[in-house]
RNA sequence: CGGGAAGUGGCGCAGGCCGGUAGCGCAUCUGGUUUGGGACCAGGGGGUCGCAGGUUCGAAUCCUGUCUUCCCGACCA
């Protein structure tokens, strides 16, 4: 077997890279930070999407879309808003290229200057809130539920595909109610529409919880996120969801009159989850040999494999079985594939089709061909099965199952066993030095404190979680007096 | 923006110190033999060596400038 990847005790990082790139994922781009998405990593943010858009609409949600450009004085009427995103934002100053007159080419006409610049959105927030303010004048109007499925651009320093690129591609939901209640009751009802997609499609346990002031998102009055552990033992962040308070209704007016008709600010809150996902599903399955992928938002979920010889026969019997079962599968709402190219031999394929991540392989050859047989093989496990041709497509989609099941199992028990409680400073550095994933410790509430210990360590607190436990104890750092337990790790 | 490294056929690299016909592996094309874990044989195509100057009879190689990318830090979903 040809070792295509770096391993992941090699070089983590590169690893990652090569997967990336080698299972045709996506690519660099001729544009610094921009990453190609290339059809194989299209079709799996299709799916991911396509669920996701399904469960908004089913919360009462609906799609809308708002421009890509943002005036610039936008930006500057939340405070804390612009604080957050100004250092990373791409700005447009001209309209019009010419012809160099010096002949290099074209160069931007300096007579076509904008009146004012237009920022390109690194979030919606506040072009979608001037748009609100047209159209909330009642309590009527509200609640207003609307996700927007675009592309934003963040001016990063450093960038890694999928996990930080310039540009990338989410959904962003806005939403507007006429109570603090309501909207808080809607922040956390996203919040667990992504746990349990992350869950139940993406096949990785998150923890949901709030995050502290300082990691908060800028212009929130909360952060809710769900937080995902890597194989690498850092700690991911897959989602977030925040309740806005009346920040934004403030800085863009936004009013209703209410019931007893007086005028009232409204509540509003906003959630998203982004190409980022795909960073997590492949740093939390995948192994030395490629890409895993859960059954439920592979692009491919099963792949048969001929192996032909010279037999005519033994080939048309081959062919004939691979379309049977294509028929049965596809009727089971399977996407399978037949490969039959005959430029490839079948151990290019098993590789090839290893390093995508395909859930399941069947396999059929001449010689399986004269007991009527079929060989099974799940990309999780490795795990390979002969099989009787009359029962491959109930085995096929009973692995559909296993196999997503067995990855959540599987990261769950990783998780579990990298989530540390620590109680003294020293095991608190050398948890976090030594085996890595969450560290659970008792903190004193102050930012103060949390500046220290990232710069001590690099760990930030990931979150505090919702279900947590109340406690009495000691700040892990300051011995100071604590009422609960957070989460600290390393994270991307 | 600070610190490193690198730009040579599609991809990965060698050559550079010591200037003299641009080379290797993979991929690709043609023909054939093969097909149970990344096949083999034979033949072929493809590169103004990142860009711009300079030195020289002659520059991938030496000099100057410049651009870009990647990695490590501060920032971030």
């Amino acid at each position: 077997m040809g070792n295509i990847l770096t391993s992941r005790k090699q070089d983590y990082a590169q690893w990652y890279n090569d997967l990336v790139l080698k299972s045709g994922l996506a690519e660099y781009s001729a544009v610094r930070g921009c990453m190609v998405i290339k059809p194989y990593g299209f079709g799996l943010w299709e799916n991911m999407r396509d669920q996701l858009d399904r469960m908004f609409k089913e919360t009462g949600h609906q799609n809308a879309y708002f421009p890509i450009f943002i005036p610039k004085s936008f930006l500057s009427k939340e405070a804390a808003h612009v604080d957050g995103f100004a250092k990373e934002c791409a700005v447009v100053t001209h309209y019009r290229l010419k012809n160099d007159p010096d002949g290099n080419g074209v160069i931007v006409d300096p007579e076509a200057k904008l009146e004012e610049e237009l920022i390109v959105r690194p979030t919606s927030e506040t072009i979608i809130w001037n748009s609100y303010k047209n159209w909330i004048q009642s309590y009527r109007d509200l609640p207003i539920l609307v996700n927007q499925w675009a592309n934003v651009v963040r001016w990063e320093m450093r960038t890694r595909l999928f996990l930080r690129t310039a540009e990338f591609l989410w959904q962003e939901g806005h939403t507007a109610h006429a109570t603090k209640e309501e909207a808080i009751q809607e922040t956390k009802q996203m919040l667990n529409v992504y746990a349990t997609f992350v869950e139940e499609y993406m096949a990785l346990p998150v923890i949901k919880g709030v995050k502290t002031e300082s990691e908060r998102f800028a212009g929130a009055e909360d952060t809710y996120c769900i937080e995902a552990l890597m194989q690498d033992g850092k700690a991911l962040q897959a989602g977030t969801s925040h309740f806005l308070g009346q920040n934004f209704a403030k800085a863009f007016d936004v009013k209703f009159s209410d019931k007893d008709n007086n005028m009232e600010y409204v509540w509003a809150t906003s959630w998203g989850v982004s190409t980022r996902l795909i960073g997590a599903l492949i740093m939390a399955h995948s192994d030395d040999d490629g890409l895993v992928l859960p059954p439920k938002i592979a692009p491919l979920q099963v792949v048969i494999v001929p192996i032909y010889n010279k037999d005519e026969a033994a080939t048309e019997k081959i062919n004939t079985t691979a379309d049977e079962l294509i028929k049965e599968l596809r009727a089971k709402g399977i996407r399978v594939k037949f490969d039959n190219d005959e430029g490839r031999r079948p151990g290019w394929k098993f590789a090839q089709y290893e390093l995508q991540g395909v859930p399941v392989r069947v396999t059929l050859g001449a010689r399986d061909m004269e007991n009527g047989l079929a060989e099974v093989a799940r990309r999780d496990t490795k795990e390979k099965e002969n099989c009787s041709l009359d029962d491959v497509a109930g085995k096929v989609v009973s692995l559909m199952d296993e196999v997503q099941d067995g990855l959540y199992n599987k990261a769950l028990n990783f998780r579990n066993e990298h989530i540390t409680k620590v109680d003294s400073w020293d095991e608190f550095v050398s948890v976090l030095n030594d085996k890595g994933g969450f560290v659970s410790a008792h903190w004193d509430g102050t930012a103060e404190t949390e500046d220290k210990i990232k710069e001590m360590t690099k760990a930030t607190i990931r979150c505090i979680p919702l279900d947590n436990v109340q406690e009495e104890g000691k700040c892990v750092l300051t011995g100071k007096p604590s009422k609960e337990r957070v989460l600290f790790a390393k994270a991307y």
